[in-house]
DNA sequence: CGTACGTTTGATCTTTCTCAATAATGGTGG
DNA sequence: CCACCATTATTGAGAAAGATCAAACGTACG
C-alpha cells in the first residue's frame, strides 16, 4: 500500500466526508453501521462512488494506510486477481450488513449485544488480536447502544445481566468470555456470514 | 444475458440454497433483508462466494434471467468496464443494507414503515413502474413486518395511522402517496444512499 | 484537584408485542 | 356461479421490553 503514517491523535477522527445531517460529530443519536478491526481493509465504496453517505472514525489510536483513488481503481479493474479479492471483500462486508439487519430487526437486547460481542471476538481472533477469548472492546456503552439500536442505559443493564449470568467478565472495557459456547447460543451466532475462509483467501491475494 | 425463461409458478419460490436454519419456508419469523424491483440485477454474491447465506424468493410472477457463474465471472474480471459496473452495483446494494440498519435501528415504527414505502416508491419510479406515486406493494403485512423488524399487527395499525393522517391511500396492496413531501419528512427519507445517478451509469454499462 | 466523560441505579412512561377473536379476501373445485 | 377454505387484515385488551428522566457515582486526564 502507498503511504502509512502514524496518527498522533488520541481519538483520531478522520472524516471522509460529512454530507449526512445525522453525521455531525458529537451528535448523540447516530447509527454505527460497521466496526472494523485492525488489519481489515476499509471503505472501498469511495473508490467507485463519488458521493459518500457515511463517515469513518477511529475508536483507538492506529495506523491508517491511505491509498489514492485512481491508481487503486486501475489496479483493481485491470488485474483480475486483485479485482476478485476486492469483490469478495466487498461482498463479505455486505453480508455483515445483512447480519446486522437481522441482529437489530429480530433479536432482543440480550441476544443482540451478545451477538455483537461474538462477532467482534471472532474477527479479533481472525486478526490474532484476541488471546483465549479475552479482548478489549474499545467502545463506550453509548457507542455500543448506537451500534445495536438500543439505549446506553439499557446496554448497561444487559451487560450486567450477561455478567451476572456468568457468560462474560468485564474489567473496564476488557471483555472476556467465560462461557463462549453458551454466549454463542444466547447470541444465535453462526459465523457463516463472515465467510472467513474465502475472506482470508481474498486477503492473501491482496498482499 | 444468457437465458431468459418464463416462470410458470404463481408464487415462484426460487431457492438459491437453504443453509440457514431460519430460512425454512413457511417459517414465521425470518428476516427480509432486501427487496428487489423488476429490472434490477440480483445476487452477485453467489458469483464470488461459494457458500450462500440467504435465500431469494419471488413476491410476484416474473421473468428471471439466470446466468452461469464461470462465464459471468470471467466477463466481470476481464472487462474493466463491466467490472466497474458490477462493483458499483454491489456497493450501492451495500449502501442500501446500511440504510436498513439505520432504519431498523434508529426509527420508530411509523417512520420505519414510511421509509420503506418511500424507498420502494423511489426505486419503482426509477424503473418506470410507478405512475404519479401510485404503485402496488406486493407484500403482505406479515412480510412488511419481517422487513421492518415489527409485528404484523403493529404494521397494520401503523398503516392505518398513516392513512388516517392523510399521508397515504390504500386499496388492497395498491399504495398511493397523498402527500409525498410530508411522508418523506416522516420517514426521514433522503435518497442519497441509493446513488441513483451512478447506479444508472452502471446499468448503462451492463447493457 | 477539578472538570468532563462514562457508568450505574431507580422510578416511571411508551412503544410495541402477545394473545385471541373476528372479518374480509382470494382462490379452488364442483 | 357458488360454497368452501386458507390466507390476510383488523380489532381489542393486557403484558413486556425498552426508553426516558434524573440523579449519583467513578475515573481519567489536563
Amino acid at each position: 500500500m502507498d503511504q502509512v503514517r502514524e496518527n498522533p491523535l488520541d481519538l483520531l477522527l478522520r472524516k471522509i466526508r460529512t454530507h449526512h445531517p445525522l453525521s455531525r460529530d458529537s451528535e448523540a443519536a447516530i447509527q454505527i453501521m460497521a466496526i472494523h478491526i485492525p488489519g481489515e481493509a476499509l471503505d472501498f465504496q469511495n473508490m467507485f462512488l463519488s458521493e459518500s453517505d457515511h463517515n469513518v472514525q477511529m475508536l483507538t489510536r492506529g495506523q491508517v494506510a491511505e491509498i489514492s483513488r485512481e491508481p487503486l481503481e486501475r489496479l483493481v479493474l485491470d488485474n483480475p486477481e486483485i479485482g476478485r479479492a476486492v469483490m469478495i471483500f466487498t461482498l463479505v462486508e455486505a453480508s455483515i450488513f445483512r447480519e446486522w439487519v437481522l441482529n437489530i430487526g429480530r433479536r432482543d437486547a440480550r441476544s443482540r449485544i451478545a451477538h455483537l460481542l461474538c462477532e467482534f471476538a471472532y474477527r479479533m481472533e481472525a486478526q490474532g488480536l484476541s488471546i483465549e477469548s479475552v479482548y478489549e472492546l474499545p467502545m463506550t456503552q453509548e457507542q455500543l447502544a448506537d451500534a445495536t439500536g438500543l439505549t446506553a442505559v439499557h446496554v448497561n443493564r444487559v451487560l450486567q445481566g450477561l455478567q451476572r449470568e456468568g457468560l462474560i467478565q468485564r474489567e473496564r472495557r476488557i471483555i472476556s468470555f467465560v462461557d463462549w459456547q453458551r454466549l454463542r447460543d444466547v447470541a444465535d451466532f453462526n459465523p457463516r456470514y463472515l465467510h472467513g475462509r474465502e475472506f482470508e483467501g481474498a486477503l492473501v491475494n491482496l498482499n
